[in-house]
DNA sequence: GAGTTTGGTGTTATGAGATAACATCACGTC
DNA sequence: GACGTGATGTTATCTCATAACACCAAACTC
């Protein structure tokens, strides 16, 4: 995912501290309601943490082998959805690719701000009470997911 | 695209003269711009009209040929990219659909409410300006275009 | 008005993203 | 220990989208 445009950026991807810290909490967290955080389910997380970034399905069952062997695509996609639903991960529509959830709050909405020069997304809280959320009612419509994502340029691409 | 769901909807899809009416329309538009509304393209943003809700790129490939025979994939890939580019259709990316713009509105940034029951979608124009303009901003983003899908129930089928 | 540029189309092939279907396995529970 | 449930392994396939190249037609230019 990441392009090499040159810029310089300044926070990079987390360092194994932080993710092996994500990954047990993410563990304790599912354990404790009575999920089961599997080996598949944690190394995708794993490699959605280490990335740091918006990464394909593909890049994911390309790394999934500690040694190089790839997984089978069931094996992957079966890991997002399980990592989507219970709030660890979210995919990306605009470009197909899945992002680790760095959003402290569970059951959230999100929204994306994505950086087409390199690649970098920022996740923030979605706006979905406001306008979209005004605009709906006044539609009649009820909403139960959105997606939300913003294209342009990150602070150290401008 | 449309799913049987047993609901009544009251508003279908647009009767052959509104569709020729706008077709007529956005011909001239776009021939007075200097662009040429190809037979091919005319072709596509037809089939959208005729639709009126999202339709996936394989079934206008299916129906382009007026005597069942479909076209070839780039065919209608060009004739869509071109579409969106002058804002006459709009790509759904949760839902890897296509739909005729229905807003007057030219260059104009949309955003979609989605019935996940019949299928149906309503065009809204685009918040952008508000609570994600904000965020955009206070995270020192440049936004360009931006893909704003709510996914729910329509009215029809609450 | 012949050469050239530009943009559109036709065609073949392939790349990229995602899931269906079915067998098997691991776990809790009664 | 038989059963139900959920996770995994495996094969195959389906859907979505584009690369690459040849060809064509209108517009531009000299």
């Amino acid at each position: 995912m990441s392009e090499n445009c040159g810029h310089h950026h300044a926070d990079g991807p987390p360092g194994p501290a932080d993710v092996a810290l994500a990954l047990e909490a993410a563990d304790r967290r599912l354990t404790a309601e009575g999920e089961r955080m599997t080996p598949s389910r944690l190394r995708v997380l794993e490699l959605l943490l280490v990335a740091g970034e918006p990464v394909k399905a593909y890049d994911l069952i390309a790394r999934f082998g500690e040694d190089g062997q790839p997984a089978k695509p069931p094996t992957v996609y079966r890991a997002l959805e399980f990592l989507e639903r219970k709030g660890l991960a979210h995919r990306i529509a605009s470009i197909s690719a899945y992002v680790a959830c760095t959003s402290g709050s569970i059951d959230h909405a999100a929204a994306f701000l994505i950086c087409d020069c390199c690649g970098t997304t920022a996740e923030v809280s979605a706006p979905v009470a406001g306008d979209l959320g005004r605009a709906a009612e006044a539609a009649g419509y009820v909403i139960a997911r959105t997606t939300i994502e913003a294209h342009g340029r990150c602070p150290a691409c401008r």
